[in-house]
DNA sequence: AATTAGTATCTTGCATTATAATATACTATG
DNA sequence: CATAGTATATTATAATGCAAGATACTAATT
């Protein structure tokens, strides 16, 4: 898989799935692990930079299996962002695909 | 539009065009400016490292409106990865959309 | 009790790639 | 001759993913 191709995408991954119910940095990798390869040296400093834009917030739950948890919830501003986000995305891939198929849409 | 979004994908772009005809750098920027923003500071080098790679072959050719133009030619082993990164982009973004839409599709 | 495996977080150093800014140079037009 | 458009190229910078490693807790096995 393609490296590159993961650039700011796995920031929207992370931000989509957010959207759905509050997650942990750990649990986060496993579920994006199903579909697209992710470590956790990625993820963790990627939650850092969410955390520091404030477009999630923190809070720590134990668990019973291991070390406490630390959940992140989306803010308000998290939730606006993701939408943008994600609009952005579906533009891009669509402008992508045109360049793929066409090679020039306009010619 | 996201810069991160971009990452590897306009490597993929300039050799999915390449695949219909060879084109000079300027050509390219103007062809792709069409649907992403792209400046050239960012074509010259990529095609400088399709070449180092083995991926393109170039040929200097006049113009009566500027500079000489330099071409780039797909090689066999360039249209080869093209079709190849063409396969994992489209297995990516449908991997991606995944995520986005169904949060999780084992669930 | 000690070891191992699984869960969970975090940091450091590195590689890749896009971009702004800048430089160069040619042609045509005013 | 200055300006605009065409055309190539380099440098320094920023962003981000990742391997590797550190830390620590729980549970099961030895």
């Amino acid at each position: 898989m393609n490296i590159q191709f993961k650039k700011g995408v796995l920031e929207l991954c992370v931000l989509a799935l957010l959207t759905k119910k509050n997650r942990y940095g750990y649990d986060l990798v496993n579920e994006i692990s199903k579909n697209i390869e992710i470590s956790e040296g990625t993820i963790y400093p990627l939650l850092r930079r969410l955390k520091n834009v404030g477009w999630v917030t923190t809070y720590l739950q134990e668990s019973r299996e291991g070390a406490p948890r630390k959940y992140y919830k989306l803010t308000q501003s998290g939730q606006k962002v993701t939408e943008e986000m994600k609009a952005d995305w579906e533009d891009f891939v669509e402008k992508v695909n045109g360049l793929l198929s066409g090679g020039d849409m306009n010619e």
